[in-house]
DNA sequence: CGAAAGGCAATTGCATACACTTTTTGCCTT
DNA sequence: AAGGCAAAAAGTGTATGCAATTGCCTTTCG
């Protein structure tokens, strides 16, 4: 089995096996409780089962799959407590992003997000949602990074990271871009003056009012896949 | 190569392996920025390389080890910033699990907490510093545990444990054992009587103490290790 | 007819073999 | 003598084969 290695993109295979269950995974076409089978999936992108192995065992790390010894790997099943928990983890840990943002963010980091702040506002009146996803991504990103703590960044990616998942139903409701729009604009006023409280009380409303959203599309039994995968919006 | 496993644990070998190696690095035994090549672990613990690989991939998602495609891998160096970076992180976690823990712990959770505490206070008199780790270790995952929050949980053990390496020069300032207790005192206080924001504070203030006083044990060139490693103590 | 025990198929875990990358070393050229 | 290039050695990445554990199915006994 030497063949070429088909559609996916560079890196050590490893590299493109995570990537490529990680995608599957985190657009649902491998649904919550699915299980995953080495040989198969070895079969299926045309590697061998070690690749796989080593794959399975760092989207395991992400919290994306579960793995039990001799019992294989399944893609994870999140309970409703344990999303609760990440997003109101994901709320604290914005909170704290944005207060050392207002405290620590440099004159150009500041400059850098008003101006893609300010920019993003054309997407709101566009309605282009596909774009402002892009910018919201980048906008919070620019919050994580302006906390300048290396650690603090990290955690903030791996809970993003492992909510992922449930940030697919983009079927936002009404009026939430501008809504988002808004939040985000609190957020950067109380960054550009210096003010952390306001800023982390910001940002931690700007996730918990989403996260009581999608609290609204409940969970359904993961183990029947056949109906419909947990609903829940993203926090834009 | 069939022979039997030496000395450690139950579990399947890759589990002994992380194990096994993670103590290492914990102890410092293996120091940072030491190389770790695959063969000689694999000899030196009697195993193929696979689990060792497999091993080295959960320590480097642990955060113990680095690694580098095709370069192999090495204990991880931290550098002072990032350490300071996780100590700020411990901060604000304990501060969110303090303030949780106030907000949330049931009753029988905050009658064992303040039974704990006030046993340990014996231990202070005594000077018992083995024992008193046993019970600051127990206290402080009671905190975390109160509150309430899986994901929050599972953040801050995971720094903890990065932490973990740090935490060995056990050669305590005088007089530190009583000042934690009294710091503890404050933030089992705080929740008792559900004040959150105070014992956010408290908490917040107690890991912050120790951080600031470790920062005097300076960062030491890494790749030196012959001279001795970096010293902190831990957040009692 | 139901339940428990034993065997069989399937799948995971570990070992070994092979391929490719990186690094080192030694020779040749300048 | 110094620098660079090339070849070999060392080490990581991947493939494959074998052993062991698991879960299911069948069979047998109560």
């Amino acid at each position: 089995m030497s063949g070429k290695r088909s559609l996916i993109r560079s890196g050590t295979t490893v590299d493109q096996m995570v990537r490529a269950i990680g995608d599957r995974i985190v657009t649902g076409f491998l649904r919550p409780g699915e299980k995953l089978d080495e040989a198969s999936l070895a079969t299926r992108f045309d590697v061998s089962r070690t690749p796989v192995r080593e794959a399975l065992g760092r989207l395991s790390a992400m919290g994306l799959v579960e793995r039990r010894p001799n019992r294989g790997a399944t893609v994870a099943v999140v309970t409703q407590e344990h999303l609760a928990s990440m997003f109101e983890s994901m709320a604290e840990l914005e909170a704290i992003c944005a207060r050392f943002s207002a405290e620590r963010m440099t004159a150009g980091e500041r400059r850098a997000l008003e101006i893609e702040h300010q920019a993003s506002a054309r997407l709101v009146q566009l309605g282009a949602e596909e774009d402002y996803e892009y910018f919201n991504t980048e906008f919070h990103t620019r919050l994580y990074r302006g906390a300048h703590s290396k650690h603090i960044y990290e955690l903030t990616v791996m809970t993003r990271s492992r909510l992922a998942p449930f940030r697919r139903a983009q079927f936002m409701l009404p009026g939430r871009l501008a809504k988002s729009w808004q939040e985000h604009d609190v957020i950067v006023t109380a960054i550009m003056r210096g003010d952390g409280a306001a800023a982390g009380q910001a940002a931690k409303d700007h996730v918990s009012i989403v996260s009581e959203a999608s609290a609204v599309f409940a969970a359904v039994d993961p183990m029947k896949p056949a109906t419909v995968s947990i609903g829940v919006s993203s926090y834009k």
